[in-house]
DNA sequence: GTGGTTGCAAATCCTTTGCAGACCT
DNA sequence: AGGTCTGCAAAGGATTTGCAACCAC
């Protein structure tokens, strides 16, 4: 896994690029599925082949337009728009297990605490990336059954 | 998603399951796929299958004794022994999202921070639950290249 | 014009399921 | 004996890949 050849990828601006990235702008808090791009994109009228779908999303990532979650025991990837570095990392996600959903949110508290966990004393000179990071939990409905 | 019917599931003590436990409890520490407790099992000349892995895998993370992880950019779901629940209350996770290794910590400065987490003001009511969180970064080898 | 991109279909990978026979209690 | 569990193979779902046609630059 080298970094060599990383730069050679997609820098195009294609139609279907453009397509994929306003869907998930549209909704720049949610995150969805590359299936729910295909078919958001299909209703839209503006069909996009979900084989380019997983490849764009690839490259959106790659260049950090995307990001890529692997959100739990369900089955499938989870793409959500980044809408600005900033934005990103001052808030945490928090996702429920039971029902797969995902919020977010942010809180000086929680700040103070991941700073602190940033800082701490780590294996191997391990470097956390808070945006990366998913808490994972049950929200207030699922534990409320 | 009720409670009631989990205790009719697997409740008979057969070779399979107990060469799956020994195997994860070989290392308990370390986190397996479904496919490396095959090969596993495969080298050790007590080879059970594929399915029968990833059936008694589900019985036993029901009933508390492994837990699964979903780790990940990667592709398949991690199974790690749970020697007991206070063992696994006291360490993190931290997951390399470049090489995909995963290494464990504890330190009293991060369950500091971690309460301060649990008891930050959540949307609707979220409850965070340590042991199932996961924080992605980069480990110190990677982080060199 | 040229090479990155797309769409389609086939291929892969991981996981689940159906079913007949084997095994635990 | 009777129901549960296993092994095998086939099914299923998500993602990737091969390839010819296409389009952005």
């Amino acid at each position: 896994m080298t970094d060599a050849g990383k730069q050679k990828r997609a820098c195009r601006n294609t139609r279907q690029k453009k397509l994929i990235l306003d869907c998930l702008a549209s909704d720049a808090g949610r995150h969805f599925t590359a299936d729910e791009i295909v078919d958001i994109l299909k209703s839209r009228r503006t069909p996009v082949a979900k084989s380019t779908v997983y490849r764009s999303l690839a490259v959106l990532e790659e260049s950090g337009e995307v990001r890529k979650y692997f959100l739990s025991e369900f089955n499938s990837a989870c793409y959500q728009f980044v809408a600005d570095a900033k934005t990103c990392a001052e808030h945490y996600h928090l996702m429920c297990v039971l029902c797969g959903k995902v919020v977010h949110f942010e809180s000086a508290e929680l700040g103070r605490a991941f700073q602190e966990i940033k800082s701490a004393q780590k294996p191997g000179g391990f470097f956390v990336d808070g945006r990366r990071t998913v808490f994972y939990g049950q929200c207030g409905e699922c534990s409320a059954k």
